[in-house]
DNA sequence: AAAGAGTTTGACCATTTGGTCAGGATCACG
DNA sequence: CGTGATCCTGACCAAATGGTCAAACTCTTT
């Protein structure tokens, strides 16, 4: 009864495959206003209504965007070990947030744009799985921050300069570019500054 | 014969400003496409055909905030004074950029909106004008770490530091309050964060 | 108070856009 | 090979939206 109950046939399969990454790159590009449901299903290589056969509107579609990023876009933050080595952790941390940065441009601009309208869609979880998460990662650090293994540091401010130092060589890729006026991608230079600097912050 | 020869009557000034107000607002939360006349025209309290009587089209407001936006924007990088002390000049940019968001957050946010969409506005200017302020700045700041003044840092890359991590506040402000979970203002801890954090990675 | 510049608006228009629908094409499977 | 489920499309619709325009109203100046 349920629709769970028939698998996915393989041209659903590539069809929803075609269209979220169609409309990633559209959404993430135009912000949802801007995005408009011909672009999506133009890339996607399927007419309008074709599209709306396999989402019911088009903000399904984005809020499937959406509820598919938000995890992987913490796994990083999920993999911080409370049993390794605190200056290693943090340096992972950042350097495996950049990469998401470097690989998943897109997802970060998408995500970027849901939180500058003021998160409404996934405003609610925020406060929520994400709160949680990030006070439970805080605890660690202040815990290594009191047992003198880091130097002191607000743990929760320590965690969003990694997000807004990190995102920013995606969301305002545009602007990086123009400025270092170079072909090659800033990622290299910029995981060298990243961690020298939280490097040199956190040894005491 | 060029417009500049009448000055601006008294409601021009008003309209004008009224209009520039009510479309930051909505641009910096909407985006330029989710921004509607109707919208921009309501919270000015004008009628629609009027306000297209100041201005004729919606991308000449939006294109007239963005083009006031940007001088402004820079003005505490162009304050960076080469004979000052470094460590203080940095502190003192990082100090007047966060006050800038928490003061200025729809200006944050429309530019952020604006480089999120690949800057189809001020694109032309970045590569000009933001990169030659950026490039004489970053000289002044290398000159330092050369001179053993401060600890040597890519100084692009602290200045795109400075950027994000002060942007962050006024940007993600909806994020960075849900995990905070406080009422209060997140930028006191904020400005303690980041002046311990920069004063940390330039000291040697 | 008259004239002319400046200001405002209701009515209107063309286009875009999210979404619907009936019917046709195609596929999987007994 | 036939039949039911799945997939696809052209034609269409209503609402939203950027923009126009002629006419009316108001303000300033002489």
């Amino acid at each position: 009864m349920t629709p769970a109950d028939r698998p996915q046939t393989r041209i659903q399969q590539r069809n929803t495959e075609a269209i979220l990454d169609a409309a990633l790159e559209v959404f993430s590009s135009q912000g949802f206003r801007g995005a408009t449901l011909d672009r999506i299903a133009e890339r996607a290589g399927l007419s309008k209504p074709n599209l709306l056969y396999y989402f019911p509107t088009k903000a399904a579609i984005h809020e499937a965007l959406l509820a598919g990023l938000l995890d992987t876009w913490l796994d990083p933050l999920r993999a911080l070990d409370p049993e390794g080595d605190p200056v290693e952790e943090v340096l992972t941390y950042v350097r495996r947030k950049l990469e998401m940065s470097r690989d998943l441009p897109r997802e970060s601009r998408l995500f970027a744009n849901e939180i500058l309208q003021g998160a409404p869609v996934v405003g609610p979880t925020l406060g929520t799985h994400l709160k949680a998460l990030v006070d439970e990662k805080a605890a660690v650090i202040a815990g290594w921050a009191e047992a003198g293994r880091i130097a002191p540091v607000d743990p929760h401010h320590l965690i969003f300069s990694v997000w807004a130092l990190t995102q920013h060589y995606a969301d305002f890729d545009v602007q990086v570019r123009a400025v270092l006026g170079t072909d090659q991608t800033p990622f290299d230079a910029a995981e060298a500054h990243l961690t020298a600097m939280f490097r040199r912050m956190l040894t005491r």
